[in-house]
RNA sequence: GCCCUUGUGGCGGAAUGGUAGACGCGGCAGACUCAAAAUCUGCUUUCUGCAAGGAAGUGGGGGUUCGAGUCCCUCCAAGGGCACCA
């Protein structure tokens, strides 16, 4: 019987309309209830969602409705990274005012996510933007700094030229802005840091908890704090007539076992002996300035020789005085790392190597191989590799010691005569969080001439942006800003001035999923809130964010428990990063890129749908908008409607990995969700009967139930392809079974629950069709208020099985034998078997597998 | 340079060490139709064979195992992260 197609058009506004009215996604606490806290990164408000949003929110929508129907009391809340650059740029290049634009913005996106249909809180929204959400930033800060998590310090910075502001070390990608991608420079500005580097062990240690996180981005984490450790001793130093230089050097060092190979120690061009030498010496004040001019690129870092500067020094080696190692400033050695200053053993250290062998220093091997072979260092370092036993030679006391050894014997050595010291060394950095910019959160600081660095009174937070700055020049707007910085000191009520740095917008997402828990909250979080619902149970976004973000945030977490906020040490326990929505790129002859809705496929050859022109296809890439491979969301969900985006999006593709968007697809989900509703209908209208267990509907009946129980299981594994696949086995056993519908009561039960099953399985995904059917199908309560289906263990088990039968491993037959056959039966029935019998050829078996229900292996 | 991930039909991909290619896309054939679209039915890894069947097969090579896409070693390719970090 002829049904009207699915109408997405109606439908959907339809029930978005029920479940806003219905407040069906408000999630309150309720101790009775096990809770389940499902977040995606919410979006920075740029103008228009993309694919990789609908991507990364139809993923956490399904984890959301999925556990709802599962008896979790679910939060899934969405809200606004407000502050940027992109705002400020709007301000600068179109004059319009940052505020306008991001609430605009939001405006726009938030109408298009509830043209998702996602089962959001939205009760719970907020932007960062909102002083109500920044106020409790800045008295965090306020307690951040007298818990003493908060450094101000002149140091040497991260400038980035075009937006004209500091970066973090993790802002700067490959020496170029992560942003304007411009070249960094390096500064001195006095800065506001968070003293992230006091939890590097704790931060590094934690990550082996994370379970549930992938271990890529655990291991990035690891890299990123980067511990090691070493043994941190000083040189006596002497100058060219051999006397004495008072202080002597420090160096760090991994491989103190290597000190009998040092031929040369160098320094960092910043380091304090470089500069104060510097003073004096014409040509070491020129090697300082072509250093910091080489800028910090990896282009000119890879291009740039090891080079470095005489000093006229001699350390002197700790176990032989009279040999003396000239002291060089270098331009491969950090001032940042360690101590500024290293010892170099040329034989065992590539950069140390290309330096000796460059200003022809002794390159004096005294690693080699366990075996007592030469060790040849005339072509290069000799580097022992992972797991390779190495011992050590022309070392003294040393000799014929493991590197392991012969670390932990110099190690005591020296520390107990020549006051070294074992230190662990990080890579991480605290975190600079002062930003020369208008949009962002303004840094709760007054400074005074008398009182020097005060903090607003929480009394007097929040501090808020003018509305009146101006963006006609480059620079600080708050800075330029007419009033705005002149205030009185909050301690002696002179004039005073406020600090006119704003925050990284990295602190604005380190904490909004704790406030999530209690937005409305006059405290920053409700401590009964946020014990109930943190931990995030359940994080989705990009593996973009691997580092920066979450690394932030598992540290701004450990500071607000310091300060006393209601927090957990570890905010996600599981984590789940989504890959990117690609597409094939277009362009014409002459090389312009053309959008993929103006491609059409023409006799096997593609051409410009307006112009006629040929178009050469190129490679599947991310979309971006340079390359115009860019598909509109709205466009897909006016054509198609939002379940058919969202089935796609889950479609086929593993979800961690990249998933190419095409045409072809979206129309196969479209009529996907036709064919459903067409057998919904029909089996609407069949006699309603219950489903026994007739013997005419049991294969149906198991093939609802088994795929009942698999989806289950992919869903809270997160394999949502594979339970798409399983939905589409579903409904092919239901359409064959429809053949049957006239046949008994019995199909015609069994086909009922296979309906109601299909449509309460597939409403994660489709939650809009799956309220049309269940409404078809006769039900008065919304899909959203209805439990998940329970697969009955009786018919999930099957009660025969097909098992394969092999002839010394190769596959020869099957058998199709009652589940649970005990080893014997199986083995003779398989012995049994003709074609088993001819694949053996008249070889008695040697011995015979029987794994039950599996396989049968007969080695002859 | 170091570290990590991934390589399975024409395509996306499935597969607790146990029948490789489920499911989808595309393709082919058929049904319905005056015709087309839509829909429905079948076939679709490769080679060989009329067929029953046989052989090969998960990037290459080797190994462990009764049995390897899956575990180990090694090489190749693609992608990602870090990078003068001493």
């Amino acid at each position: 019987m002829a049904v009207e197609r699915y109408n997405h058009r109606e439908a959907e506004p339809k029930w978005q309309a029920h479940w806003a009215q219905a407040k069906s996604f408000e999630a309150k606490e309720d101790a009775s209830r096990p809770k389940y806290y499902v977040l995606e990164m919410f979006p920075y408000p740029s103008g228009r969602i993309h694919m990789g949003h609908v991507r990364n929110y139809t993923m956490g929508d399904v984890i959301a409705r999925f556990r709802r129907a599962c008896g979790y009391n679910v939060l899934h809340p969405m809200g606004w990274d407000a502050f940027g650059m992109p705002a400020e740029n709007a301000a600068i290049e179109r004059g319009v005012h940052p505020k306008g634009w991001t609430y605009d913005n939001i405006k726009t996106m938030k109408g298009q996510l509830k043209s998702m249909g996602l089962s959001l809180d939205w009760s719970r929204e907020f932007a960062t933007c909102d002083p109500s959400y920044y106020q409790h930033e800045q008295a965090m800060f306020v307690d951040f700094m007298k818990a003493g998590l908060v450094e101000r310090r002149v140091s040497q910075v991260n400038w980035d030229p075009v937006d004209q502001t500091v970066l973090a070390n993790e802002q700067v990608i490959d020496g170029k802005g992560w942003r304007s991608g411009a070249p960094v420079e390096k500064r001195e500005l006095a800065q506001w840091f968070l003293k992230i580097t006091d939890y590097a062990q704790e931060l590094l240690e934690a990550l082996d908890t994370l379970k549930d996180w992938p271990e890529k981005v655990r291991l990035m984490q690891k890299n990123w704090i980067g511990r090691s450790e070493g043994l941190r001793f000083t040189f006596d130093l002497v100058d060219g007539a051999g006397k004495p230089v008072e202080g002597g050097l420090t160096v760090y060092t991994t491989r103190h076992d290597t000190l009998f190979g040092a031929s040369f120690c160098a320094v960092s061009v910043d380091h304090p002996l470089s500069k104060k030498l510097s003073e004096s010496d014409k040509g070491l004040d020129a090697f300082r300035k072509e250093v910091a001019a080489l800028g910090t690129s990896e282009e000119n870092i890879e291009r740039a020789e090891k080079k470095g500067y005489p000093l006229g020094l001699y350390a002197l080696h700790p176990f032989d005085k009279t040999r003396k190692l000239p002291v060089y400033a270098a331009n491969f050695v950090l001032m940042g790392y360690g101590e500024g200053a290293i010892f170099g053993c040329p034989a065992h250290d590539q950069r140390d190597w290309d330096f000796a062998t460059k200003y022809q220093l002794p390159i004096i091997p005294v690693v080699g191989p366990k075996d007592g072979a030469a060790v040849d260092v005339s072509k290069g370092p000799y580097l022992e590799k992972d797991g390779e036993e190495a011992k050590l030679i022309n070392s003294e006391f040393l000799n014929g010691m493991s590197v392991e050894a012969a670390k932990s014997e110099m190690a005591m050595r020296m520390e107990a005569t020549s006051g070294a010291k074992r230190v662990v060394n990080f890579r991480l950095r605290d975190w600079g969080v002062s930003r020369q910019r208008y949009w962002g959160c303004p840094i709760p600081v007054v400074h005074c001439k008398t009182c020097g660095i005060v903090p607003v009174p929480k009394e007097q937070l929040p501090v808020t942006l003018p509305e009146d700055a101006k963006f006609d020049k480059p620079g600080n707007p708050l800075l330029h800003h007419p009033t705005w910085r002149h205030t009185h000191c909050p301690n002696c009520n002179q004039p005073a001035e406020r600090e006119t740095d704003t925050f990284d917008t990295f602190i604005d997402s380190s904490w909004y999923y704790a406030r999530f828990t209690s937005p409305q909250d006059a405290n920053p979080v409700n401590a009964v809130a946020g014990k109930y619902w943190l931990p995030v149970d359940q994080y989705i976004g990009g593996v973009e964010h691997a580092i920066l973000h979450l690394l932030y945030s598992r540290f701004y977490a450990r500071a607000m428990l310091k300060v006393g906020q209601p927090n957990v040490a570890e905010p996600f326990a599981s984590l789940f990063t989504q890959g990117m929505v690609t597409h094939a790129t277009y362009r014409t002859e002459k090389g312009e890129w053309v959008l993929p809705s103006e491609a059409l496929q023409k006799d096997g050859h593609w051409v410009h749908a307006t112009t006629g022109e040929n178009l050469e296809v190129g490679s599947i890439e991310k979309m971006s908008k340079s390359k115009k491979n860019v598909v509109d969301p709205d466009t897909i969900i006016a054509a198609y409607g939002a379940d058919t985006a969202r089935w796609f999006m889950l479609s086929d593709t593993p979800p961690e990995r990249d998933l190419e968007w095409t045409e072809a697809g979206a129309e196969a989900s479209w009529r996907f969700t036709q064919r459903v509703w067409r057998l919904v209908n029909d089996v609407a209208v069949l006699p309603k009967a219950a489903a026994d267990m007739g013997a005419d509907g049991l294969a149906l009946r198991r093939a609802s139930h088994q795929n009942a129980a698999a989806i289950t299981e992919n869903l809270n594994g997160l394999n949502f392809n594979v339970a798409i696949s399983n939905l589409y086995k579903l409904t092919n056993a239901l359409s064959a079974g429809l053949g049957d519908a006239q046949k008994s009561a019995s199909i015609q039960g069994a086909l009922r629950e296979a309906a109601e099953f299909l449509t309460l399985l597939m409403a994660p995904m489709m939650p809009h069709l799956a309220e049309e059917c269940w409404h078809v199908l006769g039900h008065a309560t919304p899909v959203v208020d209805t439990a998940w289906p329970k697969a009955l263990p009786d018919l999930v088990a099957v009660d025969e099985v097909t098992i394969a039968i092999q002839v010394n491993g190769k596959r020869r037959d099957e058998m199709t034998v009652a589940k649970g056959l005990d080893q014997k039966a199986a083995e003779a029935q398989a012995l049994a078997r003709e074609n088993v019998q001819r694949a053996m050829e008249g070889k008695p078996p040697r011995k015979v597998i029987v794994v039950p229900d599996r396989i049968v292996n007969i080695v002859c």
